[in-house]
DNA sequence: ATATATCACTAAATCGTTTTAGCTATTGAT
DNA sequence: ATCAATAGCTAAAACGATTTAGTGATATAT
C-alpha cells in the first residue's frame, strides 16, 4: 500500500506545474494551449505512475460527489434488490455511485435515513416513500432537492416519479378474472393511505362496478409489516363465509404469504378459489398450480428512476412523471376448471 | 437549497476561529482547553445553524473516507441481497458507508470493479471471488488491501474470510438422505475449481464412501452461468439410466431450476426421487412437496464479513477465518414414503 | 522584578484538485 | 524600434475540515 501518487508527483517528474498536470489530464491542454510535447510527456508519466485522480479532493473541489441514494423499503426484499441491480449498473454507466438503504416501511427510519444520505453528499434520491412520508416527501420538494419517486407516488406533490400503472393493474387482473367466468372476487390489500395501493384497489372496484358486480366487492386490509395473520383471517372468512371463488393479493408479499395461508387451509387452486397475485417469482411458477400474476416492467421502472434523477440533477427544472404498463402472466392458478 | 453551513460561518458567527470551532465540535474542547463558555456557546449556535460537517473535505484532510466495498456476482440474487442488507445495517453502526457492485461470475468484471472501488476509496472490500479469481485476491493479499472473502474462499492464500462449513454442510445432507434409507444419490454441483463447491462436493463423496457406497457416487458438474438444460441432461440420465433414488443440488439456484426441471419430467418427489436443496426460499416451501435443504446462517456470515473487515482496516494485522455452521431443514421432500 | 507556567485562543499549513489571474518570451504589426 | 498580441506556462487561491505551532495575557514561583 505504497502512498498513492497525485498531481504533483507527476509535475516533479515532468518539471511542469501541477496545473499544468490538472490541464492536460482533463483534456484541456487545447483550451489552455499546453505545448503537444509537453503534454505527451504528462499523459505517458500519468500512465507509468498508474496515477489516479484522488476522487474525494474532485469532489470537495467541484462540490460534486457523483453520489445519488436508493432508499427502498428492504434491499432484501427480491423485488428491490432486482430494481438496484439495474439502477446500480445504470448509475454506473452515467458515472455515479449508489448508496443504498433500507427504511422497513418505517417513517422514523426514512427521515433518518434522507438525512444521512444527505450528508453523505448524494446529489439526489430515488425515494420509495413509506406510509406517512408525505410531509417529508413534500419537504424535500420544497427544498429543491433532486428526488425521484420509484414505485409509490403521491398525486398532490409535484415530484418526479417512476411508477406502476396500478389501476391498469388490477383492472387487467380483474378483467381476466371476469372473462374465465369469476364473480365473486376478493382482494387482499395493505392498510395503507398509499396511493399504489389506493389506485390497486380503484382499478379492481371499477371494474366490478362496471360489470355490474359491485355487490361482490370484498376488499380485506392488512398489516404491511406482519401480514400473514391478517391475511389468514381474511382469507378464512372470504372463502367460508362470503363464498368467494377467486382471490386477488395486490403485493408479491401478500400473494407469497397467501399461499402459505391457503396450503394450510386445503383450499385447492384454482377448483376451490382462483388465485392472482403480484410480481412472480420462483415460487408462483413452482407453485403446484403456477400462480398467475401481474408483471411489472421492473426493468424500465427501475431505468426510468435513475435516468429521472440524472436529467433533473443535471437541469433544475427537469421533471417526469412515468406510468409504465403491466403485463398479465396467466398460468394456471386462474384457469376456470375444464 | 440554500449554501451548506461551514464551520467557518459558525466561526464568524461566534466570533472565534474556524479551528476553535473545530477543535469543539469534535469534543476536543477539554483536550485543546477551550473556555467552557465559548464551548457552549459554539454548540449551540451549530446547533442553530443546522451545521453538519461536509463529509467529503474531513475525509479529504484524514485519508479517510468511511467507505467499504462489496462486491458479490449478483445483488438480485436473494441469497446475496440478504447478505447485503446486514452487512449495511452493521456497517451503518459502525460508521461506514457500503458500495455495492454485481460481478456476474465474470473476472473482467470483478478486476475492474476492484479497481473501480478503490478508485472510489474504499478502505476494504468483502468480495465475493469467482471463479478463476485466485491471482486477483493474491494481488490484494499481497497488498495488504483490507480484505474479506465471502461465501467462498482460498485455501492458498492466508486472507480473512466468512463462510460456511461446506464440507461439514453436504455430509450432513448426505447423512439425512442415507439415514432416510437413500442410497442412490447424485450430486448436481457447478462446473467449477472453486472450494466452496469442491468442499461440498468432498462432504458428499466421504459421506458415500464411508457408507460404503462408492459405486452409488454420482457427481454432475454443469455451466454456472445457464445451468438449467445441464441440470435437465443431468437429471434425465441420474433418473433414467443410474436410478438415483435422491438428488442433491449444491445451491439454491441449481436446486431451483432442478424443480423447474423435474417438474417438466414429471418426476414426483419424493416418490420418484428424494431432493434436497440448499439455501431455502418461498418456493422450496411452498413445494407441493416441501423441499429440504441446507440452511447457511446467513445473518452470521455477513455479520462476521464486515465485523472482520472493519476490524482489519483499524488493525493492519488483524486475521481471522470463520466457518460456520450449516443447520438442516428437513422437510417432505427427502423422507422416506411411508 | 524577572522568569516561568498556564490559559485560551489564532494563524497557517495541509489534504489533492481545479481555476483564475498573471507572468515571460516570442512573434507580428506598424 | 516600439507596442500589442499571442503562446505557453506558473503562482496562488479555493473547496471545508483538522492540527501544529505559536501568540498574548494572566498567574505563579523565585
Amino acid at each position: 500500500m505504497g502512498k498513492r501518487v497525485s498531481i504533483k508527483d507527476i509535475a516533479k517528474i515532468v518539471s511542469v506545474s501541477p496545473a499544468l498536470v490538472s490541464m492536460v489530464l482533463n483534456g484541456k491542454a487545447e483550451q489552455y494551449r499546453i505545448g503537444e510535447e509537453v503534454a505527451k510527456r504528462v499523459v505517458e508519466t500519468a500512465k507509468e505512475m498508474h496515477y489516479a485522480p484522488n476522487l474525494v479532493a474532485k469532489n470537495l473541489r467541484s462540490g460534486k460527489t457523483q453520489l445519488v441514494g436508493l432508499i427502498v423499503t428492504d434491499i432484501s426484499n427480491p423485488f428491490y434488490s432486482a430494481i438496484a441491480r439495474i439502477v446500480e449498473d445504470r448509475a454506473s454507466e452515467l458515472n455515479y455511485t449508489v448508496l443504498i438503504s433500507s427504511t422497513d416501511e418505517n417513517l422514523k427510519n426514512t427521515e433518518r435515513l434522507v438525512d444521512v444520505l444527505q450528508n453523505k453528499g448524494v446529489e439526489g434520491l430515488i425515494l420509495v416513500p413509506c406510509d406517512g412520508s408525505m410531509g417529508l416527501v413534500q419537504r424535500l420538494y420544497e427544498n429543491h432537492f433532486p428526488t425521484v419517486l420509484l414505485d409509490r407516488y403521491f398525486p398532490d406533490i409535484d415530484l418526479s416519479s417512476s411508477c406502476l400503472d396500478n389501476y391498469r393493474a388490477t383492472e387487467l387482473a380483474t378483467e381476466h378474472l371476469l372473462g374465465q367466468g369469476y364473480k365473486n372476487i376478493a382482494l387482499i390489500a395493505y392498510n395503507t393511505e398509499m396511493h399504489h395501493i389506493l389506485d390497486r384497489i380503484s382499478g379492481y372496484e371499477d371494474t366490478m362496478k362496471n360489470a355490474g358486480l359491485s355487490a361482490y366487492i370484498h376488499v380485506r386490509k392488512v398489516n404491511i409489516l406482519n401480514p400473514r395473520p391478517g391475511i389468514r383471517e381474511a382469507l378464512e372468512e372470504l372463502i367460508n363465509k362470503e363464498h368467494v371463488d377467486a382471490v386477488m393479493f395486490l403485493t408479491n408479499m401478500l400473494a407469497t404469504n397467501g399461499l402459505y395461508c391457503l396450503n394450510e387451509m386445503n383450499v385447492k387452486i384454482p377448483d376451490d378459489v382462483a388465485v392472482v397475485g403480484f410480481n412472480g417469482n420462483d415460487a408462483f411458477n413452482l407453485f403446484y398450480s403456477p400462480v398467475t400474476y401481474v408483471k411489472q416492467p421492473i426493468e424500465q421502472v427501475a431505468k426510468q428512476s435513475i435516468d429521472i434523477l440524472i436529467k433533473r440533477i443535471k437541469k433544475s427544472n427537469y421533471k417526469s412523471k412515468v406510468f409504465l404498463e403491466p403485463e398479465l402472466v396467466i398460468q394456471q392458478s386462474s384457469l376456470r376448471h375444464a
